[in-house]
DNA sequence: ATCTACTGACTGACATTCAGTCAATAATAA
DNA sequence: TTATTATTGACTGAATGTCAGTCAGTAGAT
């Protein structure tokens, strides 16, 4: 076989993105160390080049897919040009999207339970890294008399945890989906910041 | 071999009691078909006899662990001799300990990783089965004139998924875990349920 | 001439299968 | 009633195929 060798980066890269392209779609278990290399055309050897483990790819994966989604999370937090109401929505609709190919795609109930834990491990992840930003937005309310918070990181972790737990928790143990209105979770929330629903959907 | 020949569902049973103690201990990779069936003294042949595969009793254990958790939290619940503040307290606690085993021993990062897709995956099953009567009791407390809850539903969702986060998140990334006391719990709540402080920590 | 990215055949472990065995119970004949 | 045979279903364990991970060696760049 003709070798071509590449800049280790790259190279890292591109059998992450492999490695993550499958995952999405087959699972983790259906995956093979073999299924990835033969998708970028290179030996079983020099995954094991790379990465330690299957488990460590899948690591850096979930690690990736947590970034790219508390990055965006965050930068819309943090975007003072948008109203409370419609940072809420934006986030809301940024963690419905993640891991939706659990839902896309046909799957046995074998998978369903892979695909379940991995879902909640990265919910679980990305609200954490979440977290201080949400806080920091609480302390700014309490600052302008907006809000009356006791403990700004503490009330952040309650409400990105009930927000994410609404959002990808079962359907049918669950809140009815149909109400999780953004109306409706204002509402919710007024009290648990200690602002009038009125003042709270207009800011 | 000497075959022994049991009653179907107490052989059922045995082998599902093993796989847990396995899993429990090593975790779900690191324990074979083969250690199951040799604890308890069986062919490999007779765990598929039971079981469809490996995957099918871990579902299984699974299902046992979060029905165990979350009967004990629904009794005290639904515990009217119990103050609301008591409640929270047991509740809280019951919580602390959904595989606990996670924590005493010993783990290589590759099995802290498992261990976590399956204890988040756990907390968001007892989270969902928990809601119901959590919702119930909300709408009692709003009923008495002693809480303001618009949708009693959708804030048990939320407050589940809330307290079940503040428990299980990563201490590097939520609050300090030291802060969450019952009082401290209990003036956060008092918001969302529309009481004051004090009168929530004397139901 | 070294180094380093890379190869691919190999190994051992493991999940799953399957053809067959054994013991108990039911059905039948004596 | 007792002896004989058929049937069932729990159980066995060797065989199969797959796959993660290893390693001795090789090509190409510096």
């Amino acid at each position: 076989m003709t070798r071509i060798s590449k800049n280790p980066e790259e190279r890292k890269e591109e059998i992450l993105d492999a490695a993550m392209e499958l995952f999405l779609t087959r699972g983790y278990e259906k995956t093979s160390v073999s299924d990835i290399v033969r998708r970028i055309n290179v030996a079983q050897g020099l995954f094991y080049y790379y990465f330690k483990s299957k488990e460590e790819v899948f690591r850096a994966v979930m690690e990736r897919l947590a970034r790219q989604f508390s990055e965006r999370i965050i930068a819309i937090i943090r975007d003072d040009s948008l109203t409370f109401r419609s940072r809420i929505e934006k986030v809301v609709d940024t963690m419905h999207h993640v891991l939706p190919v659990s839902e896309s795609i046909l799957m046995d109930e074998i998978h369903q339970e892979e695909f379940r834990a991995i879902h909640y491990r990265l919910a679980f992840q990305i609200a954490g890294e979440v977290i201080g930003p949400i806080a920091e937005l609480l302390a700014t309310l309490r600052e302008r008399g907006l809000a009356r918070v006791k403990d700004p990181k503490l009330t952040a972790s309650f409400l990105v945890f009930g927000v994410f737990g609404l959002v990808h928790g079962e359907d049918d143990l669950v809140h009815d989906k149909k109400n999780l209105t953004t109306d409706t979770l204002l509402d919710m929330l007024s009290g648990l910041l200690g602002v009038s629903p009125e003042v709270l959907k207009n800011i």
